[in-house]
DNA sequence: AAGGTGACCGGCC
DNA sequence: TGGCCGGCCACCT
């Protein structure tokens, strides 16, 4: 029965909601965390279904470069940018700013 | 059931 | 970093 809460999703959005305050990662960093590594396209893909749920602060991840490559699926275009900003991450031009330095690594704590 | 798609990543120039 | 190409795996029609 295909359920909503596909085990992938779930994974997925698990990791996310790990994301600390004013923290970045990337879909490679989730995907690894996941075992799926080569698969990063899918947690974007997740993300897509994460939409759905607040729990999952998609907002703060990005692709490998810091760029926000998913902004567009937001509300508004700026809004991902803004509620970056908002936690104190230099963002310009959809670009993170010092990337390396807000990026965090998703520990595999389960 | 098969094909196409995708919020990516890594390698090469 | 930037552009191009191939790989990769789950979801949708």
């Amino acid at each position: 029965m295909t359920d909503p809460n596909d085990n992938f999703f779930q994974r997925v959005y698990t990791i996310a909601r790990q994301i600390p305050y004013g923290k970045v990662t990337s879909y490679g960093a989730i995907a690894r965390a996941l075992g799926t590594g080569r698969s990063a396209r899918m947690v974007g893909w997740a993300m897509n279904a994460a939409h759905n749920i607040e729990d999952v602060p998609a907002h703060r991840v990005v692709n490998r470069k810091g760029l926000l490559t998913g902004k567009h699926h937001f509300d508004g275009t700026n809004l991902m940018q803004q509620l970056l900003e908002n936690e104190g991450i230099r963002v310009l031009d959809s670009q993170i700013q010092d990337f390396e330095k807000h990026f965090w690594e998703p520990e595999m704590d389960l």
